[in-house]
RNA sequence: GCGCCCGUAGCUCAGUGGAUAGAGCAAUUGGCUACGAACCAAUAGGUCGGAGGUUCGACUCCUUCCGGGCGCACCA
């Protein structure tokens, strides 16, 4: 409702400050009175116009007060400080409004593409991952059509390395450091299973000592370094036993991975492999398509002689001189790097490919979908997820100057549109405190002990692994439900811990913004009070038990509310805290809005904590149940829905879920 | 060396150029016969890294310096 009245000051605005004075202003800035009492839009404006107009801000605020007093839902307007033009709300109108659940519509045309997770098949996923994951999966849900409103089309894809260096690590750890034949592995394979050992833990181990065996032995490294080379290029090839044996691990490890994200309600609707980009050749089609628009040229002299090249973003090299700062694209060996294959794979999520398509099969249900993987010869009929009108990657800071070059091709390419809504949807890396690497029994140098921070490194084995992260909240939170309810069944008690664990875990990783690096601490993730996802699903079990108490329900109290004049009772100092939360729901579709045109969940998240310590406040200021006034009893009731209303809400955007009780 | 990011309360972090810079944690104090305290209230805690500048107005924009991080492959 909030962003509704917004709109409509805006327009209004806009067409007075075009009539009134010929103005042009393209943005009204807006803000919210630092306190409740000054209103509930407040309007800098006179202070910008005060040197255009050459008069008083004062002055201006004055007659502009006239023209939005009229506006509809406006009751009053009045002019503070130095010029500020603070507009109140009718506030009963509000209410009703509210209520009813009137709010600015959010969405558009076009297919959105988000990408996110994409961690490589050889290992556990970490702490790093989940910031990915939840990222992206917290995004995605801001985006989506849903009961709330119209939002977009949307699909989600996770990307797999499946045939990248890092599996080929692994690889590398059965078949050379350990001696194993290929019919060896698949026996130990089977071993796991039956033994119920997770996979992607093995490999964790696996991987973290391949990484060292390769520099253990100075005489061997450089004949290591080429079996690393050799085992590489088989994968790469496919229809050997090497690569069908990186095939079952990165599968193997691929599925562990869903079902982690999937204990955090996080699902996928395609998996497109680089094995696929490779065999449907995807780069020849791009390599033609990016010679003959002259973004990839030969280099015939200089350190890159023999190289195919592009200019890198904000390339200052005229055409005469030799580009020596040009990015690599086709080798003098005549292999493709890794940023050609991106920008090949990149033309495609935008239908800019031609004539190429992934195959596509069934691999995985869900609940309410099917998540589809590429393949070379696929089933049909099936979904299609290239030709996105905005693709969105989720991936962290350290790749900005790659993910920067894929645009800069777009952009040479001339594909300017796709270059602008493609969003590089970037963040800090999440690393370990000291002293929680020391908790978590890891050695730790001298010198790291004296940093604020260390970085998790899969390569060395160091990080907290997602599932035990999970497996430690989930105690956690069960510890408390126990004792807190011991008459539920032990489903229920779990149920409800998984919620609590979830919850904390997902709003975790969202309270901070996207460039702020987090220092991981297990004291801060494990907790369940003050900023945390909890203390959001304890307000809403809160208001829950009023309701209960009351024998009423959300909705049929929300709908009373709208045919009783409870104007009289949201009115003065004393009913403050009541309207505040009727203001701060009606902020909800506001917020969103900039979450997602920020590509900022933290905003949303830290709109939820907000809403809910108002209504804590609430809480303890106004008692309910035992109100005398049937008047007011209502307007408490419904304040109580409609806080339970929009927190749940809220939540749902977050992908987090409200306990029934905690 | 070049590029990008970050320096805000003891700690962890918010803060679209606008009103008295805010939260959480930690500390101190007070509040449970329950609308369940996974909570609330109060106190204390700040030269917003330093110095210039732009502006009616700067934590926010620009310049510069200091401190920290991350990138700068014919790796992926």
């Amino acid at each position: 409702m909030y962003r509704i009245l917004q709109q409509r000051v805006h327009t209004h605005l806009q067409n007075t400050l075009k009539t009134k004075y010929d103005l042009d202003l393209a943005q009204i800035p807006m803000e919210q009175p630092p306190r409740i009492e000054l209103g509930e839009i407040a309007l800098p404006i006179a202070f910008e116009l005060a040197k255009r107009l050459k008069k008083a801000p004062r002055a201006i605020a004055t007659e502009l007060a006239d023209e939005i007093r009229g506006i509809e839902g406006v009751r009053d307007v009045e002019i503070a400080g130095a010029g500020y033009l603070n507009i109140r709300f009718d506030r009963a109108a509000a209410m009703q409004q509210i209520a009813r659940g009137e709010h600015a519509g959010i969405g558009g045309d076009g297919f959105r593409l988000v990408e996110h997770t994409s961690i490589n098949p050889n290992k556990a996923a970490h702490v790093g991952h989940l910031r990915n994951a939840i990222l992206g999966d917290t995004f995605q849900r801001l985006l989506r059509s849903d009961n709330f409103k119209r939002g977009y089309d949307v699909g989600v894809q996770n990307y797999i390395d499946n045939t990248g260096v890092q599996v080929a690590d692994v690889v590398v750890g059965f078949l050379h450091m350990e001696g194993k034949s290929v019919a060896d592995v698949k026996t130990l394979l089977s071993e796991l299973r039956a033994s119920g050992t997770r996979i992607d833990y093995y490999l964790w181990d696996l991987y973290a000592r391949v990484s060292q065996w390769y520099t253990a032995d100075e005489a061997q490294t450089a004949a290591r370094k080429e079996m690393r080379l050799a085992t590489l290029h088989l994968v790469e090839e496919g229809n050997n036993p090497t690569a069908e044996l990186a095939d079952i691990l990165a599968t193997a490890v691929l599925e562990r991975h869903l079902e982690t994200m999937q204990r955090l309600g996080i699902e996928y609707d395609f998996l497109p492999r680089e094995s696929e980009i490779l065999h449907l050749h995807f780069w020849d089609a791009a390599r033609r398509e990016m010679i003959e628009r002259g973004v990839l040229y030969e280099v015939t002299e200089g350190k890159n002689k023999g190289c195919w090249v592009m200019r890198r973003p904000g390339s200052t090299v005229s055409a005469e001189e030799v580009d020596e700062d040009a990015k690599v694209i086709i080798r003098s060996n005549g292999t493709v790097t890794y940023v050609g294959k991106d920008i090949a794979y990149h033309l495609w999520k935008f239908g800019l490919l031609p004539g190429k398509d992934f195959g596509y099969k069934k691999f995985h249900e869900y609940p309410t979908h099917t998540c589809w993987i590429s393949t070379m010869h696929g089933e049909e009929p099936h979904p299609t997820f290239g030709k996105a009108s905005w693709i969105y990657n989720v991936i962290d800071s350290r790749q900005n100057d790659p993910q920067a070059n894929v645009v800069e091709a777009l952009r040479g390419m001339g594909y300017d549109s796709a270059a602008d809504h493609y969003v590089h949807l970037n963040y800090a890396m999440v690393a370990l405190t000291p002293r929680c690497a020391i908790d978590l029994g890891y050695e730790v140098s001298e010198e790291d002990r004296t940093r604020a921070y260390i970085e998790v490194s899969g390569r060395k084995g160091f990080g907290v692994k997602a599932d035990d992260l999970i497996d430690r909240l989930i105690a956690a939170a069960k510890v408390e439900v126990d004792k807190r309810h011991p008459e539920l069944t032990e489903d229920e008690r779990l149920k409800i811990a998984t919620q609590i664990a979830v919850g904390a875990l997902r709003y975790f990783m969202l309270k901070f913004t996207r460039n702020t690096v987090i220092a991981f601490d297990l004291r801060d993730a494990l907790s369940f009070e003050g900023e945390t996802g909890p203390y959001v699903q304890y307000a809403i079990v809160r208001a829950t038990n009023i309701l209960r108490k009351a024998s009423v329900e959300q909705d049929e109290v929300l709908t009373q509310i709208q045919t009783t004049s409870a104007a009289a009772h949201l009115e003065g100092e004393e009913n403050n805290s009541i309207w505040e939360i009727w203001l701060m729901t009606s902020r909800l579709t506001t917020v969103l809005a900039q979450a997602i045109e920020t590509a900022e969940p933290a905003h949303l998240a830290r709109y939820a904590f907000q809403l809910a310590q108002a209504f804590n406040n609430f809480y303890h200021r106004h008692p309910v149940l035992t109100e005398e006034d049937p008047t007011r009893r209502q307007l408490l009731l419904a304040t109580a829905a409609i806080a339970r209303r929009e927190l749940i809400q809220t939540l749902h955007l977050l992908g987090m879920e409200a306990p029934p009780v905690m």
